[in-house]
DNA sequence: CGCCAGGTGGGAT
DNA sequence: ATCCCACATGGC
């Protein structure tokens, strides 16, 4: 896990993504979605609720998508749990349009609200739990641990698909592991501290994208070992390898 | 035009 | 417990 880590981040650098305590300057999500000045302090109530629908708004989307309905929901004043609970349904769901599934994501929208209306719950002391947070429609496992890390910077690694498909090509996992299990790899080999999980994290997606992809570019690959690339056709178009 | 993108809940087996 | 599927837009 240490070895992966230190491998990717000299082959591609610090991410800078989601803020955490410490660090110098504020940064967007994703280093091509946000700009300086589009951004809410993420220490702060509205901050951290921006982030959380955020969360929500990027499940199983390109974060492009994502940020421009979270431009549209700052442009129409929309900060606030309050001000998603205002909202009527199709009202929301239009603003979120670009992020894709937006009925069902109106109406996760509207039970994260829920859950976080009590003022409190915005803030670090008042923070919900991972069960509450699971609790809620919409939900799951992977979009608590990032509302977890990245709004209230607590120490739990956030496992996606990314993860799960460069773990299984290298052979640190064999693919159908359970999210906990994969999770408690990271946090039994690294120590518990938030910014590491966010750096490492945002590694692994850049990884995933560049060359642990779909149809992976194995050639220029900076990770070794790798289990897969014995496997691997070299070029694109070459029947694809399962092993 | 086809594929993919930082998932989740619900229903069938 | 596991598998299968709906949910939907935008970029390449």
């Amino acid at each position: 896990m240490l070895s992966l880590y230190t491998q990717i981040l000299t082959a591609y650098g610090p991410r800078g993504w989601w803020p955490v305590p410490g660090s110098a300057g504020h940064r967007g999500f994703d280093p091509r979605g946000y700009h300086p000045g589009d951004f809410t302090h993420p220490r702060t109530p509205a901050g951290r609720f921006e982030v959380i629908m955020g969360a929500v708004l990027t499940q199983n989307t390109a974060w492009t998508n994502a940020d421009a309905a979270l431009a549209r929901l700052r442009k129409a004043g929309v900060r606030l749990p309050s001000d998603i609970l205002a909202l009527p349904h199709s009202r929301l769901s239009g603003l979120i349009r670009s992020s894709g599934y937006f009925n069902q994501k109106a109406k996760k929208l509207k039970a994260v609200a829920a859950l976080f209306s009590h003022q409190r719950a915005l803030t670090p002391a008042g923070a919900p739990s991972r069960e509450a947070l699971l609790s809620e429609w919409g939900i799951g496992a992977e979009t608590a641990d990032s509302i977890l890390l990245y709004a209230f910077y607590k120490p739990v690694f956030v496992v996606d698909a990314y993860t799960r498909r460069v773990l299984s090509r290298i052979g640190l996992i064999e693919g159908s592991e359970r999210y906990e299990d994969i999770q408690a790899l990271f946090h039994d080999a690294l120590k518990q501290q938030p910014a590491l999980y966010n750096e490492y994290h945002a590694l692994i997606v850049q990884h995933a994208r560049r060359h642990c992809t779909t149809r992976p570019e194995c050639a220029t690959c900076p990770v070794r070992p790798c289990r897969y690339r014995r496997h691997a056709s070299p070029r694109a178009g070459a029947p694809r390898a399962r092993a």
